[in-house]
DNA sequence: CGTGAGTACGAAATCGGTTTCGAAAAGTTT
DNA sequence: AAACTTTTCGAAACCGATTTCGTACTCACG
């Protein structure tokens, strides 16, 4: 069962392959009756080119690489599904890879992709990663790379993002002119940057409205989607008896660690404790209380993101130089009944 | 910033880019001191041997592709975080497609690995599948395809997949024993052959436990992933006035959704009427009361899948016939407060 | 009828490797 | 020293396309 190539047609019709090649193409130096004959039989025989010789020939493999820290993660699946649906319907198929938050993996991923000669890449940093040399070494190959949601802002390449310090910002100052005063806020790993950026919108909406920010009222939660992460705290937090009235939760799935606590500890919210979360898990809508959280776009981070590394890729293919982009999408804050 | 070609490197030597790449390869026809030359040199230059090249010339990709239903159900992206790693570990890149439970995607998108020379295939079908004409048509090619999870038993592959019958007759085994008699089942779609075994063992429990099957305890969920199929059938199942003292759905997803239902209506799980889910997701424990549910292997499933696929790659490479397996993987039920 | 423009096609190079085969060079045996 | 074996290397074919360039041919026009 081998695979019919220029040759077969060529010899059927004693022609050459590259008058074969000529005609599939439609260029203009050959005649219609040819071209005609080239493209019945090129049907009838269900002729599929060799992706690979055109790979080999034309210098580009129609392929796109995406890693990511975690698969199962529901915002990054959702990306995903945008990548690939943005990257298919523009002729190109897409190869993930998964870093497990492991700086080490995401950099030898990163060579596979290289390696594998994939036209450009698509990468959220791991919580490990805080030195992005491997990120500029691609770049330097002239291979466009793009970052979407985790990134560095020291690295000169495309980023497509949301604006986490103002969406922060924005969660806390509604739970303030909600009335609440002594609100916590459990932040995610200290390295990323957007848990930084919630964290840091957290402190301008208090200080904007004459709090003191307590630091005794940050709580670390390492893993970001590990809602045991959010039952500890919140029990640390019970314990401390520090009055706290609302919480801010980098992650819904770390809210629901929090309300999950809350629930056995007979605390009631939001009368006792406010809760709001961000990302807006699909679960957040069906737990009770339902979850106030922050709307972030997904499919459409990872639409846009394949947006702009194809136009990236097609500028390097005609040797236009590109210039690194910042797309920041908009965020919206839901209002259910945990706050 | 061209890469370095074996005959970038022939001609630094002075000698020919057969003798490179033999030397490269270890072959013996090759002197030691100029194989120690084109090493050195090799590893000075930073040499990467071009894929493309190489897959042109071998005729194998080391890539696989994979067609899932949906990307950001919590069951498949972790198969996919074990097909992905065990890809990995055997030297293959894994390019993923999600047909949105559509058949006609499911077909584009198999054409599409097939003209891309994917090695091989893994694929989970979607609902609308009902015949399997183009997977036969993969076959024909030569090309291994291994199904899992969502599988046609009628088609000539391997496979991996639970025993759905026997773990679904375990879980309503076990409601039995517990005291429960009149137990609905809301079960999935009608296409599928996962959600049809659930059914069927369902109706195997009842029937070895002498009691009598009662068509209008089932609910049809036409989306197994959408908690509203089970909110909106749970409602149904309240009007109905019929009695019943236990459910087992076929998903902890629509588990969910019923638990939702009842919460609002003030009808306490298990006192009032016990519940059972399948898949053991992860928010299973964490929901009040927790949900009693079947843990189902997911990482390993991928795992196994590309164990076989590979085999068969190899397989078939070495021209030896190879004969389509079918693995089933064990299944345990997990017992919570929800039963 | 000769010349120039335009048309239609194929030979050959190219992409970057692998592999076969033949030949030169070195070493071994009689 | 002749004959034979082994080692070492390179030319060339090959994988399946694309593309450049040269040539033969047709046609129109002076």
């Amino acid at each position: 069962m081998k695979p019919i190539t220029l040759e077969d047609i060529a010899q059927r019709l004693n022609i050459s392959r590259s008058t074969v090649s000529k005609a599939l193409k439609g260029r203009k130096d050959v005649s219609s009756k040819t071209r005609i004959k080239v493209l019945n039989l090129a049907k009838e025989l269900h002729y599929v080119p060799n992706l690979t010789a055109i790979s080999l020939r034309t210098q580009n493999t129609k392929t796109l690489g995406v890693i990511i820290p975690s698969i199962s993660n529901q915002f990054f699946s959702k990306v995903m599904i945008g990548i690939i649906k943005e990257a298919e319907k523009n002729g190109y198929l897409v190869i993930t890879l998964e870093s497990n938050e492991r700086f080490e993996e995401e950099k030898r991923q990163l060579h596979l992709l290289l390696k594998k000669q994939v036209d450009g890449i698509i990468i959220s940093l791991s919580n490990q990663t805080n030195k992005c040399d491997h990120i500029d070494a691609v770049i330097q190959t002239g291979i466009p790379i793009v970052m979407f949601d985790k990134i560095n802002k020291l690295v000169n390449c495309s980023k497509v993002v949301i604006d986490d310090q103002q969406a922060a910002c924005n969660v806390v100052t509604h739970l303030i002119n909600k009335g609440y005063r002594r609100i916590a806020h459990f932040r995610g790993p200290l390295n990323p940057q957007n848990s930084i950026d919630r964290f840091l919108g957290y402190k301008k909406a208090l200080l904007d409205h004459g709090i003191e920010y307590d630091p005794s009222l940050v709580y670390l939660c390492d893993n970001n989607d590990d809602f045991n992460d959010g039952y500890i705290n919140a029990q640390k937090l019970l314990k401390s008896q520090s009055n706290v009235d609302a919480i801010f939760s980098v992650t819904d799935v770390i809210a629901v660690g929090i309300l999950n606590c809350f629930i056995e500890n007979g605390i009631k919210t939001p009368n006792d404790i406010a809760l709001f979360g961000f990302s807006n898990w699909f679960m957040a809508s069906v737990i009770t209380p339902s979850l106030s959280t922050v709307k972030q776009p997904d499919i459409e981070m990872g639409e846009k993101a394949v947006e702009v590394l194809i136009d990236e890729i097609e500028k390097t293919e005609r040797k236009i130089p590109i210039t690194p982009r910042k797309l920041v999408l908009p965020t919206s804050l839901i209002i259910r009944d945990s706050c």
